[in-house]
DNA sequence: CGTCCCCTTGAATGAAGTCAATACGCGTGG
DNA sequence: CCACGCGTATTGACTTCATTCAAGGGGACG
């Protein structure tokens, strides 16, 4: 089975087989096991290493002083938090998971060492990176502007896509291994309208969703109805010029 | 007047006067003026500077296809857009101006060129990126758990703590150039509900505001009125093992 | 078989939005 | 100098969307 990373990676440009494996390489690196409803990394530790998602879901998060939480973002395989982050002394907020999951711990060294001698992979991530900030730039977008339904129909169009930019949909279904009170503290609302709001989704026919099983009939229709454009996701191959011309 | 960027990246090292000089030489490079509420750069279209404010306000804003408009965040002097844009073809939202603004268009060239020849400027140059998106996974956290006046209370604290790190306060006073409606697209209320919720933060004797001049009687009642947490913004000089020796 | 977590639904409440009218300053041009 | 227009701010009345509170159901697991 191909790393998730370097598949989403090749959405940007192509990527030669050394350059693969020079990702699998550092996803070997040093692996760690957590389970779900873990801490991966808490609010005010000091970031050691770059996290690469392997296997499973995790998020973001952050509370409140009064308990109040909100997860900020999901991560799904083939995603790495904050390449950069150990410029900072602490984190400002928390990483944890959601199901059992399965990551790599990427040096400081190994990765500024795979910087120097694989350019064309530094380019792509410094590419996924910036995906990754267009999705939260999307999600404020969201969160000010969309109601309860296209929020959470939104949310439910980007994680499929960003599964399938990894190869792990399977037709018009993937897993979505997520509680309804977490799509409550993604999207905030509270798990009743969630609820209330998936109920409605299902009934219109957009969604079917039972046993962390997602299935999404029309996602044409789906993603009309969250008024969501892929544009912010630049799945379009924008590095071409960089491609490898391996196969 | 010492350069507002400058200014900024001290609150994470010191700089040494050639690196001040550096940052000049880029903040000289190809100097724009763009007038009040006019577009620096459009969705859809390619990016091809660094825009660096070096007076005024501008903001990051997205339209949905049925007009509703977000302010994703805003751009104070001393803030840069986005250091690695050049990576992506296309634009996911656009920069407009808040007021008249003089900008710095600094080029792929120019800055990969300071990129290798001053390494303790880049560093400081990648934590105020890192801040930029501690920035918005903060909004994040406020559009989805803050109620309207703990959003505009955070909001005000967030921009007058960014405008004393660039030396553009005046005691308890700095500049706030937004009207109510664009406070309402940041905030992701009703023009209407801002109106009321200022005035009610007023009538609280949390903020003075008027002709565009914000007075913050005691910051620490304002940011405890908005449950902020200073720590995002990471102005501790957290890279003070880079320190030039400069002063 | 009981406990825990998650999901579901109803009823009452509340925060924020919409609609509409009015007021205020400011610049421009008659 | 005044009239007009425009963008911005203010306030009231009503509506709507989402929250809260409360109760019950279902499946997994020890």
């Amino acid at each position: 089975m191909q790393l998730a990373l370097a598949r989403k990676l090749e959405h940007f440009t192509r990527l030669s087989a050394d350059d693969k494996a020079e990702l699998g390489r550092l996803a070997g690196d040093r692996v760690r096991r957590v389970a779900a409803r873990e801490d991966v990394i808490m609010e005010g530790d000091q970031p050691r290493f770059i996290n690469l998602i392997l296997e499973g879901w995790a998020c973001r998060y952050k509370h409140l002083e009064d308990g109040r939480r909100q997860i900020i973002s999901f991560f799904v395989p083939g995603d790495l938090c904050d390449l950069n982050v150990f410029i900072l002394k602490q984190m400002d907020h928390s990483i944890g998971t959601i199901t059992d999951v399965r990551l790599a711990e990427i040096s400081r060294n190994s990765f500024e060492d795979a910087m120097l001698r694989f350019p064309r992979v530094m380019q792509a991530l410094w590419w996924d990176s910036l995906v990754g900030a267009a999705i939260q730039r999307e999600w404020t977008v969201g969160l000010g502007q969309r109601d309860a339904s296209e929020r959470i129909a939104h949310l439910i169009c980007e994680l499929f896509i960003r599964m399938r930019s990894v190869g792990l949909t399977d037709g018009p279904r993937c897993l979505l291994p997520l509680t309804q009170s977490e799509l409550a503290d993604a999207t905030g609302l509270s798990h009743v309208h969630v609820n209330r709001t998936l109920k409605d989704l299902r009934a219109e026919g957009l969604i079917e969703l039972e046993r962390r099983t997602l299935t999404i009939p029309d996602l044409k229709a789906l993603m009309q109805r969250a008024l969501f454009n892929p544009n912010y996701l630049h799945l379009g191959r924008e590095g071409r010029h960089l491609d490898a011309n391996a196969g």
